[in-house]
DNA sequence: CTGAAAGCGCTTACAG
DNA sequence: CTGAAAGCGCTTACAG
């Protein structure tokens, strides 16, 4: 039904090779042929078959992306970036989400592989390099999240340093004891993070207090549930550092849930209604727009043909001081249980 | 370099085509055939070329997924659901964004198409049918709003009645000034929240006020900017109802803006951070996970064959009370300017 | 500058 | 229950 490249040649009254030449921008084809065939596309309605130059170049004009979720904000807004990119370049993605899970990363990377992707874009976790395609088979670029011994361009944040000056900002406005609320440490950017606060910690002659981190919570409802019990502790914290806009809910929801809006906060990773909650939520932005906009950059520069060694691009983040890390310590009496 | 059908074929001593039986789930194989066919796929680790298929097939096992954005949460929500579903059945999901533009909603359809996507799932915007696939092309089911005229299956829910629910919670507790903030009426959707809006108000005898009804507030900024005036009239309104989470939080703002917490809210849409925001918003969920899930039934039923004609499905939504809609009217003289 | 032939890896009739 | 042939719609050498 559809018409196919025959179908033009034979209304150009040239050869489908011709006809091919002109789909694909070879230069060698006089400017009157050319202008037949452009005519006849056009009379003809003709769109090539996607699949069969697939089959045949082992292409696909698709870029896959693999994340977690596709519902967490911060990845949803990479991928937004990344489709507006790709469709810039005349590109389909291809989404597929892991929930964290090794076995399913394996999988999505697997089927990405099948679908003859262009590039994938992937935010690895846990330190296997088993989920990531075997090194050579299709360019690649890792975000967020670092991988030790990886092959692939990476394009990160750095979690350390940011963590530091989040919590040495908390520490510079009186708070000594301080609460790390962090999803798991399979995750090399929390892994990060809290060797930022620890660093912090040192460097102002804080003692760690153990009660004080937490480094399982896998959810909000998780984050809520530690940040209750540690606000009942016969020596709370007076602040707390959520290592995750996903933890950073929760903590709201635990303070608020105990009647403490008084518990200074800061959350890595801006999220909405930040600036809309009383006090605002002073917060480490990673700028995923940034990020996504530079992997998109080494994506495209691979796809291009660059073959030079991998890199690792560390994107700036900003620190965005809003009010609720900036309440002074309290140290209201707590019931003791 | 990797395995074909012919190699697995040779490996085990049949044809391609008795190969392709077993690939396919064909019944007529001998049990001792398939048993060697098997051995051979798995001994080659051999995966079909989709690309190949695709071409015989003119099918894909994918799917399209047309929002007007991707990072959007109720968009972000929809398609995680998708995902899911689809990656069950063995498809991918390939997505796209509109940006609400028309032109830009063509071209993602054109592209889908020629994709050979087995199916599309599009969330419609605007009266005009030119967006969406020509009949008969691609099984398809709108998704969250009505298009008049369409040739599809389409899974809402009763946005009039919703909205006529809420502002009349509204009013049964003293309101009479109720501000609507919404988004654009090309918006079904929206256009049907703004009737169940006046049509509360004509059952219970309110008056309308023009200077209270915003239609045009395409992002959270323009509602802060219109809350905010319409907060500074003489004759303020006690109570507002966003048309949804986007402008809700532009609400929100607005009122923080100008130190009016008092302000009874209701919001059509879930959205995070209701609870924990002072006082928790009072919402009409759309339970998105519903919506999609209703939506891929649908999709799925059409893909296993299902030729009867278009459906429409009202998925029910659930009125969240939490306190910002039952705020009691203040009557708080403001100032003039 | 242009074209005829071959073939990418599958599935679809068709035959036995 | 099994197979040989044809062909989906392109691009890739190769020839001229």
């Amino acid at each position: 039904m559809s018409a196919t490249i025959h179908d033009v040649a034979r209304s150009a009254g040239v050869s489908i090779k011709t006809v091919s030449r002109v789909l694909n921008g070879e230069s060698n084809v006089a400017a009157p042929t050319a202008a037949l065939v452009h005519a006849a596309i056009a009379a003809l309605d003709y769109h090539p078959n996607l699949a069969a130059r697939s089959l045949r170049t082992g292409a696909s004009d698709t870029i896959g992306v693999i994340v977690d979720s596709l519902s967490d904000p911060f990845f949803a807004k990479l991928i937004s970036v990344f489709e507006d990119r790709a469709t810039a370049h005349g590109m389909d993605i291809l989404v597929a989400s892991t929930g964290a899970d090794e076995e399913r990363a394996r999988m999505q990377v697997t089927r990405m592989v099948r679908r003859n992707v262009n590039g994938l874009l992937i935010a690895p976790f846990g330190p296997s390099l088993t989920a990531l395609p075997e090194p050579g088979v299709v360019p690649t670029v890792l975000i967020d999240r670092h991988t030790e011994g990886s092959a692939y361009d990476e394009v990160i944040v750095d979690d350390e340093a940011a963590a530091y000056t989040a919590v040495s900002h908390l520490i510079a406005h009186g708070h000594q004891r301080i609460g790390f609320v962090g999803e798991s440490l399979r995750f090399s950017t929390v892994h990060h993070r809290l060797l930022g606060y620890r660093r912090a910690l040192d460097d102002n002659a804080v003692t760690l207090t153990p009660e004080y981190v937490h480094t399982a919570c896998w959810d909000s409802d998780t984050a809520t549930k530690l940040t209750k019990a540690m606000l009942k502790l016969d020596e709370p914290p007076t602040a707390i550092f959520a290592s995750t806009p996903v933890t950073g809910v929760g903590v709201l929801s635990g303070m608020r849930a105990v009647g403490r809006a008084d518990v200074a906060l800061v959350v890595f990773g801006d999220f909405p209604l930040s600036t809309v909650i009383e006090p605002a939520v002073t917060v480490v932005d990673q700028v995923p727009v940034d990020l996504a906009n530079t992997a998109m950059d080494r994506l495209l520069a691979r796809l291009g043909g660059d073959t030079s060694p991998p890199t690792s691009t560390v994107v700036a983040t900003q620190f965005l001081i809003r009010g609720s890390g900036e309440l002074p310590p309290t140290d209201r009496p707590m019931s003791p249980r």
